[in-house]
DNA sequence: TCTCACACCTTTGAAGTGG
DNA sequence: CCACTTCAAAGGTGTGAGA
């Protein structure tokens, strides 16, 4: 057998245990032999033995060489069950505390400081759509974005691995119309989706790859189906929506919860979801651009151009036929452009009104290795430079030469300019948000907003998802949809703790919505924060660290005290990171959004706001968690649907048995170690 | 406002071919 | 073997009728 010396830890425990096990030497874990079949009453922190007493695994409870010729044995393959008594359970504790290590494991063994910079690619599509307003199109069935979502990333650690993600968040808490060509507000948001993470399918990976190519974010799929199994983004139709970044620096998914996010946010690229297009200039955009649509181009021998031309005929055959009858009545409006007024907008979408969009990018939709083509092919006199710098050089950026970038806390959305935002539509006000009326329910589980852990949120919360099919992708993330299946099947193995209640927290909540607590938390901690419940707008980058936890202070803990109090979190330097967008604040609003973020932490979760522009965390945030029924669907739906290849937010669909398997090994783990398998009656994927 | 079937298009990968 | 071409299937589009 073999173990793996890279799991995270537990913050805030002098030492941890992580339920998930990455493992690949099969379920051979012979904790079960060698514990006689008993389960330790506690496993952590200390090995109860099964014949009385315990092993300490602080530094020093168990006599050093023991614990090396332990470990030695443990990492050299040694098979526990060839042992015997004291020996295998000693053994047993050696191979536990191989996976556990102490705090000071978790800070980077050779802190190479990194500093990302992210271009936006195609800004100037984005800027062409935002101007109008750029529309969305959600269906049941999923939909890709267009324009694209991608980035270059620069500034990176070449040897450090990185995971990459996107997620959607609310731009803000209205509903929108489209009258009159223009965007209205149109009342108050509807209760917020379920809120996933996307990560990118090549995560995680080296920093020198992630540069070395664009990152395309082209397979995240929008539906606006609640209940929606394939990890899709939903979203609330007619809502504006913002697409956030993130840069994880991590080597494994696992250690995801405890990374430090850096969040990345592109103005122009914010939205409104729709179930059909409203705006004809958005319609002509995509039809221009997109290439799956080039059938509908005028210039084209699609339907589009036949109909162009039936209209055409039609109308003239009408027309010659009026001035048969109204001899006198000339219509100099009439002809080629009057089959389109039909449409009811101001201007003519027929023509396209942007006969220069050709060279942004006929191959827009181009994988990832086209990064040195993505202005199209038939983009001669193509914008010299696609890639926008969001955080170039240091310093306030008060110049940006983005309109978008103009976006500011405080600031209303700049009016664009033609068939834009009616600039007092758009509210991204932070105290405003940070204050009022969003905690309400945002598709929250019920059995969770009276959790004593969801209290601090009001019962509200952004719901976070990982999905499993998101995770099936390659590298280390190989085996993380099944795992995280796993987790959610087996009821949640829980982690070491400091205290009863959060303890207790934890198992309602892994019974009630699956995730492992420990990872709950920091899933909670790391995407909820994230999240305010209007996305926390920040046309900035901000960076943040969350930590499990958070969750045991933050019961009893003042919200503002509780990070210092954190020996772990104290543990962590704060980095100096670049703000890629000027964001002048005022006092009172960050104020008012650290008071916004310490109730955050009084929510369960802890926040380090490394950003230097003073900055606070997103107002409002809050710890959330939907443990999405898919998760767990996923994962008793994984032997046929993952065989079927139709889970097409799941690229890399194969090895699906293996990481069943896989998955049910860990639960097996989960099961012995944990000893927290109090229900028999959960459903197990496959026994071992 | 939403859903669906549809035609049209691109993308992708397997199969075939030739060197 | 490798590179290239061909082909078909899969999948991404907006459309427009109907609910």
């Amino acid at each position: 057998m073999s173990f793996l010396m890279r799991d995270p830890v537990i913050p805030g425990t002098s030492m941890a245990y992580h339920p998930f096990l990455p493992h690949r030497g099969g379920p051979d874990f012979a904790m079960s032999a060698m514990l006689g079949g008993h389960q330790p009453p506690h496993f952590f922190p200390g090995l109860a033995l099964p014949h009385g007493g315990s092993l300490s695994l602080q530094p020093g409870g168990l006599g050093k060489p023991l614990m090396d010729q332990l470990l030695g044995a443990a990492e050299s393959g040694l098979h526990f069950s060839s042992l015997q008594g004291h020996q295998a359970a000693a053994a047993a504790a050696a191979a536990a505390a191989a996976h556990l290590r102490p705090l000071k494991s978790l800070e980077p063994e050779e802190e190479v400081e990194d500093d990302p910079k992210v271009h936006l690619e195609a800004k100037e599509l984005w800027e062409l759509f935002h101007k109008r307003g750029t529309e969305m199109v959600i269906t049941k069935s999923g939909r890709r974005m267009f324009p694209p979502f991608k980035v270059r990333c620069s500034g990176l650690d070449k040897k450090a691995k990185y995971i990459l993600l996107m997620d959607i968040v609310a731009a803000d808490d209205c509903r929108y119309k489209f009258h009159n060509s223009r965007w209205m507000v149109a009342g108050k948001a509807d209760p917020e989706m379920p809120k996933r993470m996307y990560i990118h399918p090549d995560s995680p990976a080296t920093g020198e790859q992630w540069m070395a190519k664009v990152v395309n974010f082209h397979k995240l799929k929008l539906t606006n189906n609640i209940s929606d199994k394939h990890g899709f983004t939903i979203l609330n139709s007619m809502h504006k929506y913002q697409p956030r970044f993130h840069i994880v620096r991590a080597n494994d998914i696992l250690k995801l919860p405890y990374s430090t996010f850096r969040t990345y946010v592109f103005p122009e690229t914010d939205f409104i979801a729709v179930t059909a297009y409203q705006n004809d200039k958005i319609t002509q955009l995509k039809i221009d651009h997109n290439p799956f649509a080039k059938g509908f181009r005028d210039t084209g021998n699609g339907r589009r151009e036949k109909r162009k031309q039936l209209a055409l005929q039609s109308m003239r055959s009408y027309s010659e036929e009026q001035q048969k009858k109204e001899p006198g009545a000339s219509d100099d409006s009439s002809g080629e452009q009057a089959p389109f007024k039909g449409f009811g907008r101001a201007s003519s979408p027929a023509v396209s009104s942007v006969p220069h969009l050709k060279d942004f990018c006929e191959s827009d939709e181009d994988s990832e290795e086209d990064d040195k083509d993505v202005h199209g092919r038939d983009g001669a006199d193509s914008i010299s430079k696609i890639s926008t710098t969001t955080d170039e050089g240091r310093g306030p950026r008060h110049t940006s030469p983005s309109k978008g970038h103009a976006l500011c806390h405080g600031d209303p959305t700049p009016p664009p300019a033609e068939g834009g935002y009616i600039p007092l539509s758009v509210h991204t006000d932070p105290p405003h948000m940070a204050h009022h009326g969003h905690m309400h329910s945002f598709g929250f589980p019920p059995g969770l907003s009276g959790q004593p852990f969801f209290n601090h949120l009001g019962g509200a919360a952004h719901p976070f998802l990982l999905h499993p099919g998101q995770f099936n992708m390659g590298g280390a993330f190989s085996n993380m949809g099944p795992l995280l299946a796993a987790a959610v099947s087996s009821g949640g193995a829980m982690s070491a703790m400091d205290t009863a209640s959060l303890a207790s927290t934890a198992q309602s909540l892994g019974g009630a919505a699956g995730l492992p607590f420990h990872l709950q938390q920091h899933v909670l901690a790391s995407q909820g924060l994230a999240m305010s419940p209007f996305g926390g707008l920040f046309p900035y980058h901000y960076n943040y660290m969350a930590a499990a936890a958070a969750a045991s202070s933050a019961a009893a803990a003042a919200a503002s005290s509780s990070v210092h109090r954190h020996p772990f979190l104290n543990a962590v330097r704060p980095r100096l990171r670049y703000n890629p967008y000027s964001l002048p604040v005022n006092m009172s609003d960050s104020a008012a959004l650290l008071q916004a973020g310490g109730s955050m932490v009084g929510a369960g979760a802890e926040l380090l706001m490394t950003k230097t522009d003073g900055l606070a965390p997103s107002p409002g945030s809050s710890g959330a968690l939907l443990l999405d029924s898919c998760a767990s669907e996923a994962t008793s739906r994984s032997s046929t649907r993952s065989s079927s290849g139709s889970v097409s937010a799941s690229p890399k669909a194969g090895g699906c048995s293996e990481k069943e398997s896989a998955a049910s090994e860990l639960q097996s783990i989960q099961r012995l170690v944990s000893g927290l398998d109090s229900n028999p009656d959960r459903p197990r994927s496959v026994s071992p």
